[in-house]
Parts: structure tokens; sequence; C-alpha cells
DNA sequence: ATCCTCAACGACATTTATTCTCACTTGGAG
DNA sequence: CTCCAAGTGAGAATAAATGTCGTTGAGGAT
């Protein structure tokens, strides 16, 4: 489905930066923090550092491969940037989180930059939800 | 133009709390960091400790006082919760921070919960803008 | 006004997430 | 196959925030 290749990402192929894609690749739960994919790797019986998958997540970010995100749970998230943007909601009873995108609300943010004289960079939009009863 | 009366939001008035209310209260900038209030508090001469800060701040929070930002800086900013609900704007070049109110915008987040059937319990947006040049 | 008690405090230790340091290893160009 | 800069692992270090605990002070009771 994919192939992603590091090399062209102008990073080495190195064997932690190949396992750490293939875990984000691999993942059922498609947010993952940076201890989710140590864990992972180490389960795996893998011997790669803490600092590494650091390391590579934030070079991963760097190379526009993964996206992190902060949710309010006090570490970031990362998950691998397939190229369609789109906003998420957490559940804040399961932790579930869910991917939408909305072209409405993104033309409403560019207007409302261009209000005050700002050109939109970027954006963050969660929204907090919970089941419906 | 207030008189938040902290008796009422059922806390003890005890000076440090006074203290931290009034530099939420005066501060040209109003998003402030634990840290920036620390420093504050030290410059005016006051003897409070970092860990009561935070433990006033988070307080405030939970009495509906002040609300928490997680912006992308890696620490929490708080202001003062004046009622009226806003979005912000962060220039990534300057830090300034812009706030925003829009009702498509609140309404769209609202028909996106309920479409995939979730309630909205709270949310979190923020546009990194830059100067139009 | 004074006393008394529990909430609140200050100092400092601790935790958690993340980054840094540095000696050792390795991918891959030549 | 060799070589060396890039990459790595282990553990120290940092930053933000929280916990611990003996002391203090706000404010209801006396």
């Amino acid at each position: 489905m994919e192939a992603i290749d590091l090399k062209k990402a102008g990073l080495k192929a190195t064997l932690p930066r190949i396992r750490i894609l293939q875990i984000l690749e691999a993942s059922a739960e498609s947010h993952l923090s940076a201890e989710d994919v140590y864990k992972t790797l180490l389960e795996a019986g893998e011997e790669v550092g803490l600092a590494t998958v650091y390391r590579v997540l934030t070079q991963f970010e760097s190379a526009g491969l993964v996206m992190r995100h902060n949710f309010d749970s006090g570490h970031s998230v990362f998950e691998l940037d397939r190229g369609e943007h789109h906003d998420h909601m957490v559940c804040v009873e399961s932790g579930k989180v869910i991917e939408f995108h909305n072209e409405d609300i993104e033309r409403l943010q560019q207007e409302i930059a261009a209000e005050h004289g700002y050109e939109l960079v970027e954006h963050s939009l969660v929204l907090y939800v919970k089941k419906k009863k």
C-alpha cells in the first residue's frame, strides 16, 4: 500500500529507522507516543534505545514522514503522514481518536486569519467528545 | 471591571491567591505560563513558591476562574476566564496571541461530533499564522 | 479579640517527558 | 572491502509539573 523510502527522504536506512517506520505503518492505533513505539520495539526483541526513538520520530517529523500532535495528554503522539490532512476528535472517556476533515472549517480558518492580516501557516483543531447516550 | 471573589469561588482568600489573581488581571499579555507568574511575583518581592503557583493556577482552573491552554510551546499558559469563549491565533514569528470567535466554526464542530455519534465536551482550536506581506 | 483547626503554604524531593553527551557501531559511497 | 561521517545506546541531564511534609495562617467558633 505504500513504500515510504527513507533514502528518498534524505535519511540513511538504518535498522532503528526501518523498524520504527514499520511499527507506525502496522499499528492498528495510528496515534502512537514515543513510549508506545519503544515498548513495541522491546516486545519485538529489538535493541533500540528510547533516545533513538525520540530522535528518529523527530527526524521523521522534520522529513515530513510523520506528524506530531499535542493532545491534552501531556505527551506527544505521532502518526504517519499519508498526505491527506485531517483533524482529530478524542473521546474523553475511552481515549479513542477519530479523524475527520471538513472543508468549511478549513476555509473559515483561512478567512479568519486573512481578516486579521495574517496568513495561515498551520493549525490544530481537536474536539474532545464523549459518546452520546 | 472585574471583582473576582475568591471566597465566592470556594477558595480561601490567601495572599498567594490574591496576588496571582492580580497578576492575571493586570498583565498586558493575557496568556501567562506558571513560570511567568512566578517571575512576576519574585520581581514584586513576593515570597511565593513555584509549587504554590502551579497549585493555585490549577485550582483556579478547577474553579473556572482561568483557562489552561497547551499551545505548541511545550508548556501550559493560563488566561483569566472572562466568560466569553474564544479561540486563538498564534503568530509563529512574534509569538503574539490573538483571540477570535466564529459562530460558524462552533456550529460545525457540534455537527461533526454529532455525525459521529458523539457530543462535544470541549475543543481546542489554534491557528498558527504569520504576518501577510 | 483570641483560639483552634484544617486548608494552604514553602522548600525541596520526585516524577514524567524529552533532550543531551559521548564513546562505540554501522550504512553505504568509493 | 575499507573507511568515516552519520547514527546509535546508555545513562546523565533538563524542563515542566506534581508530590511530600513540617509549618503557617485564614476565618469560623468561642
